[in-house]
DNA sequence: ATGATACGATACCTTGAGTATCGCAAGTGC
DNA sequence: GCACTTGCGATACTCAAGGTATCGTATCAT
């Protein structure tokens, strides 16, 4: 009838548990061993194409073990992103920020590319019927990356690359929204080129000096 | 031992049987039931919220007589939506091609908001686990629309409203990769304002007279 | 009427997420 | 040392849902 001392229920976040300073601790082994099998399998076979069962086995963990620290199988997922996925697609630094912002693209098609691109078609997929982890996917991974584009563009104004009157949010969605878009659908290959393409339009609309739609 | 005279194995179009001659004809009513429950329950509870007999109880009909139209859950709902969805979406008829599409944003808008862009949702997901959905969806929904802007756009181009060096793929994604993106992860809602600024910044960049990136 | 197929209903199979429990391991406090 | 508490791997289990099989009946062509 009583609960075990700790299990993980309705929280999204990283096990975060209070660390009772009783009983034998949690084993920091099994947190990574499992991060890892995660990671690895989904970003192989999808997240419908494992089960949780062969995570454990692959992380040699019982399953009571990951449940113990997560509430569900898109929580596991979710913190496997986070957590092992580095600095890959950092703004990087280059005295222009128009063209950090360009180069940032291309770390972004490399990321989608790579066996990453997977876990974010996996998770979204995910999200479309869990409210929960829609929410938990903005907060977590959207949003923090959003803020960094923003930041990016702010700098751009004030270096006079961008015009100042730049609406932000749009013309982040303007940015993104079409790689995510291919990823997800897969109308066409997310190339190199389209990247760049997609880049410059951006600037033909946004840099100083293009003031807007012309006069016909 | 012997399967059932006609059953739908792997074809994911509508239920397309060579009409056999001998025996009881399929009943055309249960073919709309069963569309018609389909769609009210997807777009209400979305596609992981509801079951096939859930399905078949609210179309009155036996869950083989669903199995025995479409392979899967999946397909039915692919065709609840191309089936039932009239021109909803149509470029509208005016003049000026470039007004036509803005006007196609538009509505588009008002589909994507409407109950059936939880349809959408449901397949893209779907689709991000099954290459055989995804292929399905790209050929059927995808395409026939794409097809339809890049039309609209070669309009406007003869029209000299758009500069002619476009490129029209790149466009499209340009165009609708905003919206789905909105769609699908919901960062900010999809309002007049934003496919107004999005129509915007589009033509800014395509019209006739902007070349391209200014000197520098 | 006969033969073939579709029908609704129901029981069934299978997979996989999540739970419960058992005996053991690894810590803390005395 | 010893009791106490909690985590561990393993295993068995529950339950929901997609998909299949079958039964008796209904509806067509000939």
């Amino acid at each position: 009838m009583k609960p075990p001392p700790t299990v993980c229920k309705g929280k999204w976040g990283m096990r975060e548990m209070v660390a009772t300073k009783i009983g034998r601790p949690r084993s920091e082994k099994a947190d990574t061993a499992i991060l890892r099998a995660t990671l690895d399998l989904v970003s192989a076979k999808g997240y419908r194409g494992i089960t949780v069962d062969q995570i454990a086995a692959q992380a040699k963990v019982g399953k009571m073990t990951i449940y113990r620290r997560w509430p569900n199988k898109a929580a596991v997922v979710m913190d496997a992103l986070l957590e092992l996925v580095g600095p890959e697609t950092d703004f990087p630094s280059v005295p222009e920020a128009s063209q950090s912002l360009r180069l940032q693209l291309h770390l972004q098609v490399k990321f989608f590319k790579s066996k990453y691109g997977m876990l974010i078609r996996s998770l979204l997929a995910e999200a479309q019927s869990s409210e929960e982890l829609a929410e938990a996917f903005r907060e977590r991974w959207i949003r923090p990356r959003r803020l960094g584009v923003v930041d990016i563009l702010k700098k751009a104004v004030a270096q006079g690359q961008i015009r100042p009157d730049i609406d932000f949010e749009l013309a982040t969605d303007l940015l993104y929204g079409p790689l995510y878009y291919r990823l997800l659908i897969g109308t066409g290959p997310i190339t190199t080129k389209f990247v760049d393409s997609l880049y410059q339009q951006f600037m033909v609309g946004h840099q100083s000096g293009n003031i807007g739609l012309r006069d016909r």
